[in-house]
DNA sequence: GTGAAAGCGCTAACAG
DNA sequence: CTGTTAGCGCTTTCAC
C-alpha cells in the first residue's frame, strides 16, 4: 500500500498514514471512519500537503489542473481542515474567549448575543467558557484566565462579572494580552461598567420629585457565582441622594433580601407593616421589585399611591408590569465590549486602562 | 547565551529559544513578557523536556532532586503549561463542546447551567460555541460540526436546539462520535426532548375537565436562530385531544403570533372582542400567556372566570403571575443530555440512538 | 531515572 | 507553480 507519510514523514522504521497508524493502536472507536488528514490528500492527489493547503486557502496560486486533482481528491476522502491545527500554524486565530458565570441573573444572556453579534460580523469565532467566582478561587484553575492569554490560542478575552485575582492581574497585564472586562474593575484593563452610583440616584431623585417622603432602599446579597452585584454601590448612591437632598436616611427603610422574588416579598411585607413603613422602594434590581409589588398588592397597598416602586434593570416584564425602573444597556453593552476588544486586537498599542461607563435610563413607568 | 532549543531542535542554522525566536520577528507584542515553555523550563533545570513533563504530571517517577530542580526553574519562569496542546499530545482532552443559538427563549441558560453542573463535577471542561441556524444554513458553516467532531479536540458536543444537515448528521453517525442532541429529532443519535403533544394534551384536559367550552390555541411563529419551536407540535396536541373529546375545533379560536407579549397581546386583544370569543386558551409559550393576560386585563375580563390561560414551560415569572402552565425540566434537561455524554463518552459502544422523552408536569395556579 | 524523537495537522518562509 | 521543512508546545513510547 502506498501511504501518504512515506513521502513525507521520516520515520525510517515504518511508514505511518492516519489510517495505518490507526489500526496499530487499541482504539476504542477501531471500527470508526477515520478522518482524513492534509497528508492523505496530497498523496492521492500525488502532490505535496503544501499544495493542498494553498489550494484550499489560496487557489490562485495553483495551476489550475493541479487544483482539479487537489479538489477531487478533497471530494472523494472527504476532506475537512483542521481549523484548530490551521489556526495554531496560522499564528493567528480569530477566535477570542468569553469567560462567564452562567446564571440566570438577567442580562447574562443578553450581553453574550451583543458580543456575538458583533464578532459574527467579523468572522470572529467565539468561544465562550463557563466559570464561575467559585471555580475561580479554586486553587486549581488560580491561573486559568491566564494560561487562556498566554495559550495563544485566543486573539482576546472578554472577562464577564467575574473577580479576579489581583496577582494574575498584574501578570496578564504585562502580557500585554488584549482582555477587556465587564462589570468588574480594574485600573490596568480597558473596562466597562455602569455607573450604579447615578443610575441610584436617578431613580430617587425622581421620587424626590415626586414629593415621596420616606424614600426605603431594597438591595440584595452577592450571588456566590458573582463578582459585584452593584447591589452596594446602588445602596450608596441612594444613601448619597438623600443627604445631598436634605433628607435623613431611616436604617429601618433599608433592607438587603436574597436575590429572589419570594425572600424579597417575605422580608417586605414586614417591612411595610412597621407603623412608619416607607412610601417609596428603591429596589437595587426589578426581580427585587417584583417581590416588593407582590407584598404591596398582597397589603392592599396602591401602586403607585401608597406606595411607588423603582426597579434596577429592565428585565423583559417591567414593562409588562409597568414597572419604573433603571434600565442599563445589556446587549448594547456585549456590543460595546467586542467593539473594544477588536480595536484592542487590530490595534494593541490602543491598549489603555479606559473605564468606560456605560449610560443609564430611567424610565418611568406606572409605578412610581 | 544557551539556549533551550540548542539541545532539542535542530535547526542546524540558528539556535533558537522561544525567546530569541521571537525576538526575529517583526511581532507587534515585541515588548510583552514573552511565554516560557516546557522547552525554557527544560533549559534551566538541565534537563529533557519529557523529564519536566514527568515531573508535573507523573512526580513519582522521577527523582525527589531532579524533581525539585525542575520545579524550581518552573516556579523561576513561572511557568504554566499550554493544556491546549497537552490535551492535542495526549489525544484525550477532557472537554466537550456545546453548541447553541445565544438567544433569550426562556431556558436556554438553564439548560446550559445544567450541563455545565455536571462537568463541572466530571472535571471537564465546557466549550460552548454561539452558533444559530441561520448560520448553519450558511455554505461556509455547512461542515461545521462534523468538524468539531472530527477534530479530536473534544470528546464528545452537545447540539442545543437546532436543525443540522442530514447529511452532515450521516457522516457524523458514521464516526460514532459522542454526540447528544438537544430539541431535534434524529433517529440515529440520542437525542432529548420533550413530549410536546403529550404537553398540549396535559393543558387541554385541563381545561375541558374545569368545564371550559371554547378552547382556543395561540401559537407562534418559528424564531430565525431556532430550528424547532415546539408550537406546531403544541398546536397538534391541542387539536387532538380537543377531537379525542368529540369537540370540534374553531379555525377562528387558533391564532399564531410572534414570539413576543407585545405583538400577542395587539392581536389577542382583537381575538377576544369576537362574538363568539374562546373562553380559555391553550399558549404554546408563557411569552404567549403573558400577551393574553395583558390583553385580558384591559378588555376587563376577569381571570380565570371570564378566561382561563394556560401556558407552556413555567418561566421564572409564571409563579408569581399565578400562570397555570406546562412545565418542562430545563436545567434537568441540561444534566440529562450531560450524564448521557459521559456515557457515551466512557462507553462509546453504548451510543444508541435512543429517544429521551422528558417528563412534563401541569402547574395549575390561579388562571384556571 | 532519564533522554531522544515521533507525532498531532496544519501554515508559511524559502528554495527551486 | 510547487516542494521542503521548521515550528506550534506538549505527551509518550522506546532505548539506554
Amino acid at each position: 500500500m502506498l501511504c501518504a507519510n512515506d513521502m513525507y514523514r521520516d520515520s525510517g522504521f515504518q511508514p505511518l498514514t492516519s489510517n495505518n497508524f490507526d489500526s496499530l493502536l487499541p482504539k476504542p472507536d477501531d471500527w470508526a471512519v477515520t478522518k482524513s488528514s492534509i497528508y492523505d490528500v496530497a498523496a492521492l492527489a500525488g502532490v505535496s500537503i503544501a499544495t493542498v493547503s494553498r489550494t484550499l486557502n489560496q487557489p490562485h496560486r495553483v495551476s489550475e489542473a493541479t487544483r482539479a486533482r487537489v479538489m477531487e481528491a478533497v471530494q472523494k476522502l472527504d476532506y475537512t481542515p483542521d481549523f484548530e491545527a490551521a489556526a495554531r500554524a496560522r499564528h493567528h486565530n480569530d477566535r477570542i474567549a468569553v469567560l462567564a458565570p452562567l446564571n440566570t441573573y438577567p442580562g447574562f444572556t443578553q450581553r453574550l448575543r451583543g458580543i456575538s453579534l458583533v464578532f459574527e460580523e467579523l468572522q470572529t469565532e467565539l468561544i465562550i467558557f463557563q466559570i464561575d467566582a467559585q471555580k475561580l478561587r479554586n486553587e486549581q484553575h488560580s491561573k486559568y484566565i491566564e494560561s487562556l492569554a498566554t495559550s495563544g490560542r485566543y486573539d482576546g478575552v472578554i472577562v464577564m462579572s467575574l473577580p479576579i485575582d489581583a496577582q494574575e492581574l498584574t501578570r496578564i497585564a504585562e502580557t500585554h494580552f488584549p482582555m477587556v472586562l465587564i462589570e468588574t474593575s480594574d485600573s490596568r484593563f480597558p473596562t466597562l461598567k455602569v455607573d450604579n452610583k447615578e443610575g441610584a440616584r436617578l431613580a430617587v431623585a425622581h421620587l424626590l420629585e415626586k414629593n415621596y417622603k420616606n424614600i426605603g432602599f431594597i438591595g440584595f446579597n452577592a450571588l456566590a457565582s458573582y463578582s459585584t452585584n452593584g447591589s452596594k454601590a446602588r445602596e450608596q448612591g441612594y444613601i448619597d441622594t438623600l443627604l445631598a437632598a436634605g433628607r435623613s436616611v431611616n436604617p429601618n427603610h433599608i433592607l438587603i433580601s436574597d436575590y429572589s422574588i419570594e425572600d424579597t416579598y417575605l422580608k417586605v411585607k414586614l417591612m411595610l407593616s412597621i407603623p412608619d413603613r416607607p412610601d417609596a422602594l428603591f429596589c437595587a434590581s426589578d426581580i427585587n421589585a417584583l417581590g416588593v409589588l407582590k407584598a404591596a398588592n398582597e397589603l392592599g397597598l396602591d401602586i403607585p399611591k401608597d406606595l411607588a416602586v423603582v426597579g434596577f434593570d429592565d428585565i423583559d416584564i417591567a414593562d409588562y408590569l409597568g414597572l419604573t425602573t433603571v434600565r442599563q444597556p445589556l446587549e448594547g453593552s456585549g456590543k460595546e465590549a467586542a467593539m473594544l476588544m477588536d480595536k484592542l486586537i487590530k490595534d494593541p498599542a490602543t491598549i489603555k486602562p479606559s473605564q468606560v461607563l456605560l449610560p443609564l435610563e430611567l424610565i418611568v413607568r406606572t409605578s412610581s
